[in-house]
RNA sequence: GCACCCAUAGCUCAAUUGGAUAGAGCGCCUGACUACGGAUCAGGAGGUUGGGGGUUCAACUCCCUCUGGGUGUACCA
């Protein structure tokens, strides 16, 4: 018998199989095992609340003969209670602890536990989704991050994650940057630097083209040229899109994101037609003011605010991109889910999208994907309003990555002057951005969030540097003896835990996999770091209590096999939220 | 105007989606180091969860209402 990755699944299973011995119509009976704080043991099930309640029984009663009918194996592995008013809890003991943590001793193994427990089939999350020609700022920082960590979680859990990069790489803005372009384009300042260069002639562009203007009007020639196929427009465009994808790719290095596709707006630019025409013959849309639009007369508000899929002018914009990516990646892709990272702001765009997918799928006889629009808040400055440089200007994310970076640096070589040049910069980087994803992921996602130099690069707290030196220390350890944390010595010769630190350090250990259940169904990263940060305090005071490099051979052995599944959780952990980790720092 | 979101310790945030005595960090107070990396650990003080009603075995969580913030609301994305 193999422990289970995540121990509350067991036990759930287990008290299902027990209900029919214990009371009526057990088939209504959901246990809703959950991890129960260290004062009701390891695990509780709640259901049995609801059951009693239903039943008309005595809940302390029907505990009582549900804990009876458990099989040996369960009350052998925990210690059981029933607390309250009938909360069942769950103590593991030892042995089981010492189970668990010998069968799990590689990444691998934590992979395969949790995708036994996870969702299947095909999702394709749609995050960063830059704007080219333009370089990346805090705004951006977010849907990277967070859909970076979700894209890892789903698909540790087994999911088949398809990462999709919805570039906004078309529009009317592109008419005046080409005007711009070949009027003003300085190609010495192009070379050293080309997406500032970019972005000096945007501005020029907007400038020159005021409502009304001739110049506007040149600008709208060379957008229609644009859409015309002219081969010298589009050649510009096509090197604005290079230019601008060489620039996030060092962003995207930095923070470890790979996208497996890179489909912006202009992909979609000729699939819109087809959208227009669907909509309008199941009726779904109609003519307004001009615009072709999708009203929801079943909705409080969209039944008068208009879902607009084609402008008066003709021009798509991108509520018909998104349902025609809808169609392609159900199409092409066979999505089962879509997750959109975007900015809490677009809620009505969203719902107003998935209302009107829902209604054309359902007409065209097309199996609708689970849409769901993952937000999250802004970020903001200590001022308590969005983040921007003392100049007002939105803060670039390479300089804000850089920033941190530095600060990094000047912290490690103070503590740690001794080691060379070169490795004291690549802990900087690791820390720096480090902490920059970790500061974002670590808080509930749908709330705006301060961003504070001070907090974020502390070494106290739910930091990533906290994390990361508890990561550093255990390697010290290993390093020491030169021992290898990953192979048998840290092993089967190991005895179960005993001390009070080894114990709660054990406990909290068996509980990744519901940390890992709970960040990735309720698509929350903070659950996994809450929970990383958990164990690493656990983990320190263990350090501090239990010396692990001690005589006896016994107590040694499972002190570092419990150091060694510390490592193993933290870096396995870190890594999905797209952190990197490090041995020395 | 209408709609949605938010309000938790002095500050920044949690609370497994209705579960047990609302938890952390910072700051404040008290302890532990010639150290397996002190970038640490152990402990203390700090709360009528914005106010008021309601739903039930159980409410920070759900419903109503009031107050104070934020965001969105016809052709930018």
């Amino acid at each position: 018998m193999s422990a289970s990755f995540n121990p509350a699944d067991d036990i759930e299973a287990a008290l299902k199989a027990a209900a029919p011995a214990a009371g009526p119509n057990p088939s209504d009976f959901t246990p809703e095992v959950r991890t129960a704080g260290p004062a009701h043991g390891d695990f509780q099930a709640n259901g049995v609340l609801a059951w009693a309640r239903r039943e008309k029984l005595q809940p302390r009663a029907l505990a009582e003969k549900l804990v009876a009918a458990l099989p040996p194996r369960i009350r052998d592995a925990y210690e059981v209670s029933i607390g309250g008013p009938g909360f069942i809890n769950f103590t593991a003991q030892p042995p089981v602890l010492l189970e668990w943590l010998l069968a799990f001793p590689s990444r691998a193994a934590l992979a395969t536990g949790a995708a036994g427990t996870g969702r299947h089939g095909t999702s394709i999350v749609d995050y960063s989704a830059p704007n080219t020609a333009k370089q990346m700022h805090v705004g951006h920082l977010r849907s990277a991050v967070i859909g970076e960590a979700l894209c890892r979680l789903m698909a540790f859990g087994g999911e088949t994650v398809i990462r999709d990069n919805h570039l906004g790489d078309w529009g009317t803005g592109f008419g005046k940057l080409i005007f711009a372009y070949k009027r003003w384009v300085d190609p010495v300042a192009l070379a050293a630097g080309p997406i500032e260069e970019l972005e000096r002639l945007y501005k020029l562009a907007v400038a020159a083209t005021p409502d009304g203007s001739a110049e506007l009007e040149e600008a709208r020639r060379e957008l229609v040229r644009l859409q015309a196929g002219d081969p010298e427009n589009v050649a510009l465009w096509r090197n604005f899109t290079e230019i601008s994808l060489r620039e996030f790719d060092r962003i995207y290095g930095k923070l470890g994101i790979r996208f497996d596709h890179t489909l912006g707006e202009s992909f979609y630019n000729d699939k819109v037609a087809a959208v227009y025409r669907a909509l309008t013959e199941a009726g779904i849309a109609v003519e307004s003011e001009g615009a072709l639009v999708v009203f929801h007369p079943e909705h409080p508000r969209f039944k008068t605010q208009p879902f607009i899929i084609r402008k008066s002018d003709g021009a798509a914009n991108y509520a018909s991109t998104d349902l025609a990516t809808i169609l392609h990646r159900v199409a092409h892709f066979h999505a089962n889910r879509i997750y959109y990272v975007v900015d809490k702001r677009q809620a009505d765009h969203f719902e107003q999208l998935f209302l009107t997918a829902k209604k054309w799928f359902a007409k065209a006889g097309l199996p609708l994907p689970v849409l769901a629009h993952v937000d999250f808040g802004s970020v903001l400055g200590e001022n308590g309003k969005p983040l921007k440089t003392r100049e007002g200007e939105n803060v670039r994310l390479k300089d804000l990555l850089d920033e941190a970076t530095e600060r990094a640096y000047a912290l490690v070589s103070g503590k740690n002057p001794d080691l060379p040049e070169t490795e004291r910069r690549e802990i900087a980087a690791v820390v720096g951005v480090g902490s920059v994803q970790y500061a974002d992921l670590a808080q509930n996602r749908s709330s705006d969030y301060l961003f504070a130099w001070d907090k974020m690069i502390s070494l106290d707290g739910n930091t990533a540097a906290y994390l990361l030196y508890a990561v550093a220390r255990i390697h010290s350890i290993f390093r020491r003896n030169n021992l290898d944390p990953s192979g048998p010595d840290a092993g089967p010769q190991a005895g179960a835990p005993e001390t009070a630190g080894e114990l709660a350090l054990a406990r909290k250990l068996v509980k990744f996999g519901d940390a890992l259940r709970q960040a990735t169904d309720a698509l929350r990263p903070h659950f996994l770091c809450l929970y990383l940060y958990e164990l690493t305090g656990e983990f320190s005071g263990f350090y501090t209590a239990d010396k692990v490099l001690v005589d006896d051979p016994a107590v040694r052995a499972r002190r570092l096999l419990l150091c060694a599944r510390t490592l193993l959780v933290l870096e396995t952990g870190l890594n999905l939220l797209g952190l990197r980790t490090l041995t020395r720092m």
